[in-house]
DNA sequence: CGAACTTTGTTAGAGACCTTGCCAAATTTG
DNA sequence: CAAATTTGGCAAGGTCTCTAACAAAGTTCG
């Protein structure tokens, strides 16, 4: 029913207007009372007693005056930044990558680790959990500061056994209840656990290519392959949370059945299924993607060969992403999608043109390359402790 | 930004107020200020003023007393259902069918009729013009009293030109400006183009197997391809409106170019192609796709090899929908979805499983028949008729 | 059949919030 | 240094909602 709207009273008046102030002051940076009136349309009292709330709060503070107008010098207000701490989390299949920000966005501290592989998860967490000390020892904080932490990992998160599905490289965490030993990484914060490539889309909304757009999709093809889905600028997860997961997207030739346990795209689109097919076309010493494609980029027919082939597998696989969704952009990131994205968005491009009914969508590749799932991580903790920050603050102190 | 929300002064407080409670006999039907007080959290005398304001403004009347339980009889109150009208037409191949539904979503008048063919925009328009007319005049209002109206058709509604994409069968209307005919079929009240399979999934999600769902797809099959997808209990539209538009999915064997203007999986898997395979196979005096299905229910083995067929195609889509969306469940409608869903679930279900990385969503066929456009167009026109006589009742009558 | 009980609806008073209008403070401009 | 301009604060007034008490109208039970 779109005729809504929760019953009020004059109370939850004031806290609408306070969240409005203190998200105008998120948008508009520095700001002082008057450019908060304009922009919320409230009166110059009710800025001032929101402020007085807010500051009270410690969710910002006075910075100082602004001169040089003519009349009276302003005073402006901000976000306070240590009013919240965010943990990103990328745990990723060869790297740990991890970033603590305050709440206005600003990295205090960062990590890359490379993983040994085969830890436990038991062992995993306790990794995770040292590094998760350094980085706040090194930003100057406590662990109890920490609003949110925010975990990128491969497979998706099934909420009612609290395991993760599908996600064969990291062994042990498909067992009910593992993924609730994150919880132990920093401290009694919340915490969050996405999957890695749909916060990767959320990444390049809020930092790269998908800034402002309503509806984009990202393809992540590396070692593996899945898509991100952003639908009236925020993610889409799917009923299981397994929107976007077209590795098993029906694609190419043969039977089906031989690629079962591997998706289909997947076996031929990935990293290995370039590989392959390079070496079965003859060609020598190939043990990576990135070998093929920097072949190609010499000149080399064969490996021009095996990147039509791939351009040719990810167009079939986006007709039917484009059939589907329709979206404004389809971006191209991972492994193979921000290396190789020079060579295959023009031949993907051109290959769309036959396949899609209507204009075909942008066709980019990421700008973001590895760091698109930790800014996810980190756009998506961000925007949750705005809120968790305000309401914790609101429920403390209720009036003046 | 999540943290969102509008700054307001009381005057708005009261009409979100009075919204609620407004939304909330419609939920409730027949009810008592307490039942409303309970509902909506508000006192007693909150729920009075605002009883007395939309009863002053016609949108609610008072229906009598509810006696028998202890105490005072309570006097109900309930929408008035001639606080507006609602036209939905569906403008289909075939047939035309138009409903005449006041706000609550009774029907007073319909008209169901078979086209000529062929008919010009201008000729079309008139013609639904004469019936709109007799529909007003049969339930005895005026045709200014329709607060709106709801056109459902084939193709994709492009806002820029104004005119219909993809809509071969509607000749002229892809002529810039074309669309905005349809303003003169009743009187001077605001419309809506949507798409034909588009408000068929609406109309599933509010009256057939979708209700209360948050995300599932309504595939269409019959003389077309196409898909409606609902997210979020929303219908989805895509960029340009061609969401769910999968007729050019490529799908099922061949040289994708030989089928270009029609497509991939539209040529193998509609009505005709089901026609096409069967007399291919050796299939005598077929001449539509119930046929085959006639003959397979009755034992024939060629009919049912191409059931199988038909089946294993649609199978092969619907795991790229799945692969994308992960819809809680897919419908099939239309011709072949409804006549033959009894022979097509059970097979679809089963090839789904070889195909889908998790669950396998629920597969049925469509209840609501060939009516599924003209109820989704009512339902979207119930929902934004209720807002918009809400939205001009506060702005006339402001106070008191 | 009537008194007690229960529920409904209204009225009055009070609290919370926002706004307008006015005035003081602070800075630039001439 | 005075005029102009902008900022910030204060007081008065209006709107909205809530609580509490009361009146009205039905049922239940002796």
């Amino acid at each position: 029913m779109s005729i809504g709207g929760t019953a009020s009273t004059t109370a939850v008046l004031r806290v609408m207007n306070e969240r409005a102030v203190f998200a105008e002051i998120f948008k508009l940076g520095k700001v002082s009372r008057p450019e908060l009136a304009q922009a919320t349309g409230l009166s110059k009292p009710t800025i001032s007693m929101a402020l007085a709330d807010l500051e009270r709060a410690r969710l910002v503070r006075p910075i100082g005056l602004r001169t040089g107008n003519a009349g009276r010098a302003a005073l402006l207000y901000e976000i306070r930044p240590q009013a919240g701490w965010v943990l990103a989390v990328d745990v990723g299949r060869e790297f740990v990558r991890l970033a603590l920000a305050d709440l206005v966005g600003d990295i205090a501290a960062r990590r890359d680790e490379h993983r040994k592989g085969g830890e436990t998860p038991g062992e995993l967490v306790a990794w995770l959990a040292g590094l998760a000390r350094e980085l706040v020892d090194e930003a100057g904080v406590d662990l109890a500061d920490i609003t949110l932490t925010v975990f990128g990992t491969p497979g998706i998160h099934d909420k009612e056994t609290c395991s993760l599905q599908l996600a064969p490289n990291l062994p042990g965490w498909g067992r009910p209840g593992a993924i609730e030993l994150l919880a132990g990484v920093a401290g009694e914060a919340p915490y969050l656990v996405e999957n890695d490539v749909d916060l990767a889309a959320v990444g390049e909304g809020a930092y790269g290519l998908g800034q402002g757009m309503a509806h984009f999709a990202l393809v992540w093809i590396g070692t593996g392959i899945g898509m991100g889905i952003v639908i009236d600028g925020k993610l889409y997860r799917g009923y299981q949370g397994a929107a976007g997961e077209i590795s098993y997207m029906p694609v190419g030739e043969g039977d089906p059945l031989v690629n079962r346990g591997r998706g289909m795209l997947e076996s031929v689109a990935s990293a290995d299924g370039v590989v392959a097919l390079a070496t079965r076309l003859g060609m020598r010493g190939v043990t990576s993607a990135k070998d093929v494609f920097d072949a190609a980029r010499a000149g080399d027919d064969v490996a021009r060969q095996v990147v039509a082939a791939e351009a040719d597998h990810i167009a079939h696989a986006l007709a039917g992403v484009i059939a589907v969704l329709d979206p404004e952009m389809v971006v191209l990131g991972g492994g193979i999608g921000a290396q190789a994205g020079d060579l295959l968005i023009g031949p993907v491009a051109d290959g769309l043109r036959d396949l899609v009914a209507l204009r075909v969508p942008m066709i980019r590749a990421s700008t973001l390359g590895t760091e698109a799932v930790l800014l996810g991580a980190m756009a998506v903790g961000l925007t949750k402790a705005r809120d968790l920050v305000f309401e914790r603050a609101v429920a403390q102190a209720p009036p003046g």
